[in-house]
RNA sequence: GGCCCCGUAGCUCAGGGGAUAGAGCGACCGCCUCCUAAGCGGUAGGUCGCAGGUUCGAAUCCUGCCGGGGCCGCCA
């Protein structure tokens, strides 16, 4: 997938600003101004905070000031002097305590508005990446059960960030791994031969611990039609291993389904279960040993409140704490089976093996404690080269009107992914979920997240998207042809005022943006982003309100409203493309 | 006891080495006889938990403390 638009020209005047930046202090520094050895590295061009700064601004004087030996002004002097005229550039000047505030003509932006209409929704794509191949596993839910709200955030956010480093240049894979090889997949076996018996009209008995839900009555039936009553007095030796695999497979097709309702698509479930027999567990296990990393021993007991049946008991341990863990860990059990951690070393051993630069886990924040032996493990089997960087997801808080919101039709004890997507909208759901960091807790009001009004983000956002749309629409009945060939042969020049420069002054930082967003691995970034070009197109178009010059089909001048079109044109594509990292549909009207 | 996350406006949260710390809600003040008001503009509101440190410069990095949450052997 990746390098699949390299063929295109990538339109980012931020980094050819930079660019420009830095020729001029090599050229200063062949010019003996600057001290050459200087690292430019933490040279940067951005936005300046405030918009009576200019159009952009560079830190350039302040950083190498000290490592240039030279006070900032002078610098900052001698690099006005080589930026004055180039690349649009009409004014720098210092500023501050050592800024260099730059002006850009309005041709500048003006072919920014070019460049979006001719990438159209590749516009802001990025080589950030360099085509390194990156591996995110996310949700890998047990599948003893359908996903629930938990489930659902890391699923909108490993998705969203799998397609973030995708638009920036990476090759990604999304990855799923299924839990099927310990108890609990036993657990489930036994609750579907109870559901089994209730299909033959006996009593089931769901034992405590076993899994009450309705969602296997189902599968009971099938079981049922599978094996007629074959089942039904043979003891459990006989059917728990069919029983796991048919429960399995019938919790993972439903798994399946809820992804597709949400639009996430997987490129790889791995199997825990399938781990097993091959020698890949004890492969892995005996590459460490060969590191020296698993012994035989004794763990501390925990500090404060110790377990009440702890007692001091010798296990196959991985030395983590020689890679960044605070203990050692186990690997067996005391009676000599693998623990869950097990079959994990052996799964990222895969991983690694598989040839990925970068292995991204999503994880519950439920599991923070088990962060730093996962990175022990990819660090020592991956000899330091792949680094593993591991996501929390905090909890979903629902509410209703304001109140929490607890009640599930379905389970009776938690919310599943489908009563959250029925209710809100894949779109909806999607959006909410990443508008908050994932390390923070969100908020999920069923109420405020269908509100039509600005104070909901993902209406707002989706009411810009439809209003350009609105537009286009609108020039077609006019007579104005307002197709996007037309649009990118448009007379742009006429974008002169301040609103219109200002819009697509938003619109020139979304490849910045992408590049921010993916270094973080942050897609909450877009969305707010989004919401903000989302406000100046507003801002923009009720403009119109006052002075009709400002709007965008000017009656009679066909030419004019071409341009005019064209930059709410560059707006909704930057919203689409934006859209489509989070994956949400935009909308072409809000009915 | 240890480890991880969080603490920014009344509320919900952005910002994570740079200029006068931002947005939405709520409050207050404006804007639709008409073409683009399910919207827009503006005002008020902050010792960025506290104390040290690093730096030319700290909400941002480091240390300690306070407060909130999570996790902490043979469960996944």
């Amino acid at each position: 997938m990746p390098g699949r638009r390299q063929g295109l020209m990538k339109m980012n005047l931020f980094a050819e600003i930079r660019a420009l930046v830095v020729a001029s202090l090599d050229e200063m520094v062949a010019a003996g101004d600057l001290p050459s050895g200087v690292d430019f590295a933490a040279v940067a061009v951005e936005p300046p905070r405030d918009a009576a700064h200019g159009d952009m601004a560079t830190n350039a004087a302040m950083v190498l000031a000290k490592p240039a030996g030279q006070p900032p002004r002078a610098i900052a002097e001698k690099l006005t002097a080589r930026l004055q005229g180039r690349g649009g550039i009409t004014s720098a000047e210092v500023a501050g305590p050592g800024f260099l505030n730059l002006r850009l003509q309005p041709e500048s932006w003006q072919g920014v508005v070019r460049s979006a209409l001719a990438e159209g929704r590749d516009f802001g794509r990025s080589d950030l990446g360099r085509g390194r191949k990156v591996n995110v596993e996310f949700v890998s839910a047990n599948p003893t059960g359908p996903m629930h709200v938990g489930h659902t955030r890391g699923a909108v956010f490993g998705d969203a960030l799998a397609s973030l480093l995708d638009f920036a240049g990476h090759e990604v894979t999304r990855e799923y791994y299924i839990n099927d090889g310990g108890a609990q997949v036993d657990v489930l076996a036994r609750s579907a031969y109870e559901r089994y018996r209730e299909a033959c009209g006996l009593e089931p008995e769901i034992r405590e611990g076993l899994y009450p839900g309705d969602y296997l009555i189902p599968v009971g039936e099938a079981l049922k039609d599978k094996y007629g009553d074959s089942l039904l007095d043979k003891p459990e030796a006989d059917w728990l291993a069919d029983l796991r695999d048919f429960a399995t497979a019938a919790m993972m097709q439903m798994i399946r389904d809820d992804l597709a309702l949400l639009g996430v698509k997987m490129d790889v479930y791995s199997s825990e279960k399938a781990l097993y027999g091959t020698g890949k567990i004890e492969g892995a296990i005996d590459r460490l040993r060969g590191m020296g990393l698993i012994y035989e021993g004794t763990l501390e007991p925990p500090k404060g409140k110790l377990p009440e049946d702890w007692e001091e008991r010798e296990q196959t341990l991985f030395r983590s704490t020689a890679h960044g863990d605070d203990v050692d860990r186990p690997v067996k059990k005391s009676d000599g089976s693998w623990t869950y951690f097990a079959p994990d070393i052996a799964y990222h051993f895969d991983k690694v093996t598989r040839g990925f630069d970068q292995l991204i886990d999503i994880l519950g924040a439920d599991h923070g404690g088990y962060v730093k032996r996962l990175k022990a493990v990819v660090s020592a089997l991956s000899d330091g080269k792949v680094p593993l960087e591991v996501k929390l997801i905090q909890l979903v808080k629902l509410f209703k009107n304001g109140e929490p919101f607890k009640m599930s039709k379905r389970a009776g004890t938690f919310v599943t992914l489908r009563d959250v997507v029925e209710q809100a909208g894949a779109d909806v759901t999607r959006f909410v979920m990443l508008t908050r960091k994932n390390d923070a807790p969100l908020d999920f009001d069923f109420d405020k997240v269908l509100e039509q009004s600005k104070d909901n983000p993902v209406w707002y956002v989706q009411y810009a998207h439809a209003r350009v749309s609105s537009v286009i629409r609108k020039a077609g009945e006019a007579g104005i042809a307002a197709d996007d060939a037309t649009l990118g042969q448009a007379d742009l020049a006429k974008l002169s005022h301040d609103s219109e420069l200002a819009l697509a002054r938003k619109i020139a930082e979304w490849p910045r943006l992408v590049e921010i967003a993916a270094r973080g691995q942050e897609p909450h970034r877009v969305a707010f982003y989004l919401y903000e070009l989302a406000s100046d197109l507003h801002a923009h178009w009720n403009r119109g309100n006052d002075d009709t010059s400002l709007r965008f089909i000017q009656d009679g001048d066909a030419a004019t409203s071409q341009a005019k079109i064209a930059l709410a044109r560059a707006a909704g594509v930057v919203i689409s493309a934006g859209l489509g990292i989070l994956g949400v549909t935009p909308a072409e009207e809000m009915r």
